[in-house]
RNA sequence: CGGAGUGUAGCGUAGCGGCUUAACGCGCCUGCUUUGGGAGCAGGAGACCCCGGGUUCAAAUCCCGGCACUCCGACCA
């Protein structure tokens, strides 16, 4: 894509009181605009981000499995009173349309996907199941805060699994984990989460949950010093002060944010909804159902957390806007202009999604955007160096002069 | 939902009761000069000073009430 025809432009002036600091770096570069506390619209350098982070969510669903399906946001109010949570539920947002039938915006889909599945699961043959969709969460906090962290609608993974039994259910849940790795370390955070025990909330006594250790995070959790296991301070009371894992008692205590989530629902919804199967032994049984959510938006902030230096974004290579920044230094040097052509026709050949840096501006505001934006690989053009390209890696000091075969080779291999 | 702070041009800010005709920086437009780390000069456009009420000869400025945003706390299936 040429920069020149990018209709966002990064900027040197955002409010002081924008003090987080994934909203101030995302806000700068043109990732992201917000319009309201909590709400914020994906701008093109965002959204690329984003589908990114959405395609390797869904490459790791779908190979444990799980079907693809995409639930209204808009909900009958009858749903949620099967479940008790039209009155319990306090982030719900609740609407009325003009025929005053009352509906809710989806905080969460458990009060769709039971019933719709129940349309489907008759046998124990027909078991287990899961099904996905990546798809916009309404919640009504009662502060947003954190940037894009805490917000008011967002994108939101939501998982939904049905079984025959808790021993099935089990068995799925450390599949789940597995994928979850997979994940974290995909997009760049593996080194820096911990499973840690948490609050089961009103399904079951503990869930776990993925948390990335960040000051910018809203938990605590006490890291095991020998098993890394860690534990969510709002259960700690419960077990303190021992590791259930290994029955140690010494722990480091940090800041992280909840960037997964995993549930053993158990029979909470199915009960309600009477979601049951006939077994092999012609018996009627409920079915047991686990939940497991990922908050993509809240992934792509906790990346930007973790990954900046001073000059701006750091992107890890899989979810990088784009996987090279071709910056024509001097535009009105006809050779070197001509040269980055040829570079930015040959990359997109080779496949390579590039940001084409062409507009008519000094060097030091390609320079500064770059760093800005935070492209893993920056390729200068400036007429200086005949027949190489000057690539300089964004998480990396070096500066290099190499040919066109060996940057294809170098971004591939990122 | 409690506490605190802040709302002035597209953005960031100064001005906080009368030399105010609302100022400065960024950005934007014109022209010229520039081009390896957010360039220079000259000219120009752009503001219901958040909304509503009040005090006063006089309100961006003081008072009251909204609304919004930010931070702290509570909350966070």
């Amino acid at each position: 894509m040429r920069q020149s025809r990018l209709f966002t432009k990064t900027t040197k002036n955002i409010s002081a009181e924008e003090k987080s600091l994934n909203a101030q770096l995302l806000t700068r570069g043109g990732f992201v605009d917000k319009l309201a506390a909590g709400i914020y619209t994906h701008l093109p350098l965002g959204l690329r981000v984003i589908n990114k982070i959405g395609n390797i969510i869904r490459e790791e669903m779908n190979a444990l499995g799980a079907q693809e399906i995409l639930m209204p946001a808009l909900q009958p109010k009858a749903n949620w009173q099967v479940t008790g949570r039209w009155d319990e539920l306090d982030v719900l947002f609740k609407l009325k349309g003009d025929d005053s039938k009352e509906y809710a915006l989806g905080a969460t889909h458990e009060e769709v996907v039971v019933p719709l599945l129940g349309k489907f699961i008759f046998s124990y043959k027909d078991l287990p199941i899961s099904v996905y969709q990546i798809q916009t969460k309404f919640r009504n906090e009662k502060r947003a805060k954190s940037g894009i962290l805490r917000g008011r609608q967002f994108l939101m993974k939501d998982l939904y699994s049905f079984h025959a039994d808790e021993k099935d259910l089990g068995e799925f849940y450390e599949k789940i984990k597995e994928s979850y790795w997979k994940i974290f370390e995909r997009v760049g955070i593996k080194e820096k989460t911990y499973l840690t025990l948490a609050s089961g909330g009103t399904f079951s006594k503990y869930s776990h949950e993925f948390q990335t250790v960040t000051d910018a995070g809203e938990d605590t959790i006490y890291i095991c010093k020998k098993c890394h296991l860690s534990i969510n301070k709002e259960i700690l009371a419960d077990i303190n002060p021992v590791c259930p894992e290994c029955q140690s008692e010494e722990f480091d205590v940090k800041k992280a944010i909840e960037v997964g989530n995993i549930f053993k629902l158990n029979t909470r919804f199915s009960g309600p909804f009477n979601l049951r199967f006939k077994d092999a032994d012609g018996k009627e049984k409920i079915i047991f159902m686990g939940c497991f959510g990922i908050g993509l938006d809240r992934l792509m902030g906790t990346v930007v957390e973790i990954c900046n230096d001073e000059n701006g974004i750091v992107w890890p290579a899989n979810i990088a806007p784009f996987q090279a920044h071709l910056i024509l230094l001097k535009p009105d040097d006809k050779e070197s202009a001509k040269e980055a052509e040829n570079i930015y026709d040959a990359l997109q050949k080779a496949d390579i999604e590039v940001l084409f840096d062409d507009r008519n501006l000094s060097a030091g505001i390609k320079l500064k955007d770059g760093d800005l934006i935070g492209i893993p690989v920056r390729l200068v053009v400036s007429g200086r160096n005949k027949g190489k390209i000057e690539v300089k890696e964004r998480a990396k000091e070096e500066v290099r002069l190499l040919n066109l075969n060996e940057i294809i080779e170098l971004i591939k291999g990122l």
